[in-house]
DNA sequence: CCGCATCCTTAGCGATACTG
DNA sequence: CAGTATCGCTAAGGATGCGG
């Protein structure tokens, strides 16, 4: 008999796993910037401020209700701020913050890897898919 | 009556969508980086060979499913490489390509971004929450 | 114009058990 | 040691319709 069983060595395992995640704050990012639509956002508002009908516009195919859900987490992620316009009908603004802009040239980065090396990865797929 | 009707404008919308989606490969790279254990297992490999039993100690809580899965999909995407030793009991060892490892700064850049900013992202969190 | 609520379908992922 | 197969849960996300 083992000094600890399998279970308990899962348990630990467990713990490692949340003291990882928990100082690991590169997947909370991932997290968030990995969800659909969050990169698209923010490069629909890269260049000034726009509106939710506007950024619906830009970023074709996105739903309302994503749209909505991804600028509210970005908000509350202080990446983005809202203003509203007690007109009527309202108007919503949403723009930058000095937090969100930092976070373009990842995008960008990202967006710049990816047009130059996405090709390499789509044939290697093709290769493995092939045998 | 408008010339074109609501279905449509979807329609129009969503060939919009795919013509976005098709031309944007950060999307594709996103998908591919964003998933739960892909930048862990970039960063386990980061500094050298490890074979299969190795990551899933190096990366405490993953479930040998997932690791299996992941390695699999970054394998056909020909950012590592896998090799075999026909031994008993077997042996596997993977290993960044040359593309995986131009992966490495960008992966880098995140975490450094995440480690200097994520404090601020939770901060405001958790100020949005308490209204 | 903006966004919430509802329903429903799929994809991600973990747990477990089994093979060479 | 490395990998596969199955089950079941949960979360993501799309469609639609209502309300300020």
């Amino acid at each position: 008999m083992p000094t600890r069983t399998a279970a308990q060595l899962r348990e630990e395992a467990a713990r490692d796993y949340d003291a990882f995640m928990a100082e690991c704050p590169a997947r909370h990012l991932l997290d968030r910037i990995g969800t659909k639509w969050v990169s698209l956002v923010l490069l629909g508002l890269a260049d000034g401020p726009q509106r939710d009908s506007d950024l619906s516009r830009r970023i074709a195919g996105v739903s309302q209700k994503m749209l909505t859900q991804t600028l509210r987490n970005l908000e509350r992620d202080g990446l983005i701020s809202r203003a509203v316009t007690p007109s009527v009908p309202v108007r919503v603004d949403y723009e930058l913050t000095a937090l969100g802009e930092s976070l373009l040239p990842l995008v960008n980065a990202i967006r710049e890897w990816a047009e130059s090396n996405m090709p390499k990865v789509e044939a290697a797929r093709e290769q493995y898919d092939a045998l």
